[in-house]
DNA sequence: TTTAATTTTCAATATATTTTGAAACTTCAG
DNA sequence: CTGAAGTTTCAAAATATATTGAAAATTAAA
C-alpha cells in the first residue's frame, strides 16, 4: 500500500472508530489527519484534505483543543494559525482517559452516591435489590477510577510492558 | 429520594450516560429497567415503562441479548416471553468488554497492522513517521488488549480489591 | 387444522446530530 | 486609524440515527 492511500485509509477508519466510541467523526479525522502530518496545519490545509467547510474545522479544532490532543502553533513570520497534535501515543491516551473520567465517570459515580440512599425501610425486599444494583456499579465505577489514576500515572510502564511489569 | 423516583432517575441517566459511549438511549434504558427490576419483565412492561413503541423494545432487546446482557426467561404457564438482566455487575462489564474488544478493539489492531506495511523508502522521514504513529497505536492496543484479557481471567479480584491484590 | 396471541420486520416518519456558509467579529500590517 | 486577512459564530440545511406502527410471520392453544 502507499503511503498516500495509507494515510487516507487510517484517516477514514479513524473517524468509524471514533463515531463506535461516541465521538464524532470529522473530529476524529482531523485528530487522524494531525497525528499523520509531519508538520503543522492550517485550517485551510484541513478543509482541503478533509473536504469539509471552514466552520467544522474551527469548531472540531477547539474541541480538540478542548480535549487537550491538539496545540495551536505559531510559526513566525506567517499571519494564521496552525495546529500539530501530541504524537506520542501513550500521552494521547492518558489524556483521553483522564477527560472521559472527569467527563463521564466522574458524574456517574456522584449520582449513583446520591440514589444509594433511599427513603423507606431497608428491609423491603425492593429497597435492598435496588440499592445493592446501585451499590454495586458504583463500587465498580470507584475501582475503574482508582485503576485509570494507577494507570494514569504509571505512564511508559503500562504501555511497554504491561501493567505487570511494575510489580516486578 | 423515593425508591420510584430513584429508579426513573436511574433509568433516563444511564440512557444518557450510555448515548456519550456510542450506546444507543434506549438500548441503554432498557438495560437499566432490567438491572433494578426485581421481577423478569415482558415486552409490553417495557413499553409501559419506557413509553416506546413495540418494535423498538423488539429490537433493541435482540440486541442487548446479542451482547449477553439479557436472558430471555421461560415462566411456565405464561405464553409471553420474559427478560431478565444479569445483575451481578462485575459479569455485566467482562461482557460488555469482551464485546467491544470483539468488535472494535480486534478489527482496529487488524487494520493497523496492514497500515504498518508502506510500500516505498524505508528511509523517506514521511514514511518513518507514519509507521512509527501507526505501530505505536497498533502497540497501544495489542496491550490493552492483552490487559483486558488478564482483567477478564481475573474476574472478582479487580472488582474487589483492584488489580494490585493479584500480585501481593 | 384453525385462529388468536405474540413476536418480528421494515418502510415511513420523527428526532438528533452534524455540517454548511455567510455574516460578524477580531487581529494586525500598512 | 483603515482595511484586508483570518477566525468565530450560529441559523438553516443536510445527514444520520432512532422510533413508530401496522402488516407479515411465527407460535401454540383450542
Amino acid at each position: 500500500m502507499k503511503l498516500t492511500e495509507a494515510k487516507q485509509q487510517f484517516i477514514s477508519s479513524w473517524g468509524a472508530f471514533g463515531t463506535q466510541w461516541g465521538i464524532n467523526r470529522t473530529m476524529a479525522q482531523i485528530h487522524a489527519l494531525l497525528l499523520v502530518s509531519t508538520t503543522p496545519l492550517t485550517q485551510d490545509d484541513m478543509m482541503e484534505e478533509l473536504s469539509i467547510s471552514r466552520g467544522n474545522v474551527n469548531m472540531n479544532i477547539r474541541e480538540l483543543i478542548g480535549w487537550g490532543l491538539v496545540d495551536r502553533v505559531i510559526v513566525s513570520g506567517e499571519r494564521k494559525e496552525y495546529f500539530t497534535a501530541e504524537k506520542d501515543i501513550w500521552k494521547v491516551a492518558t489524556q483521553i482517559i483522564k477527560e472521559r473520567k472527569k467527563r463521564e465517570l466522574d458524574p456517574m459515580i456522584k449520582l449513583l452516591g446520591q440514589l444509594e440512599n433511599i427513603d423507606g425501610d431497608k428491609k423491603d425486599k425492593e429497597v435492598q435489590q435496588f440499592t445493592q444494583v446501585i451499590s454495586s456499579i458504583k463500587k465498580l465505577g470507584l475501582q475503574a477510577d482508582k485503576t485509570l489514576d494507577v494507570m494514569i500515572k504509571a505512564e511508559e510502564n503500562w504501555f511497554t510492558g504491561s501493567i505487570l511489569k511494575m510489580f516486578k
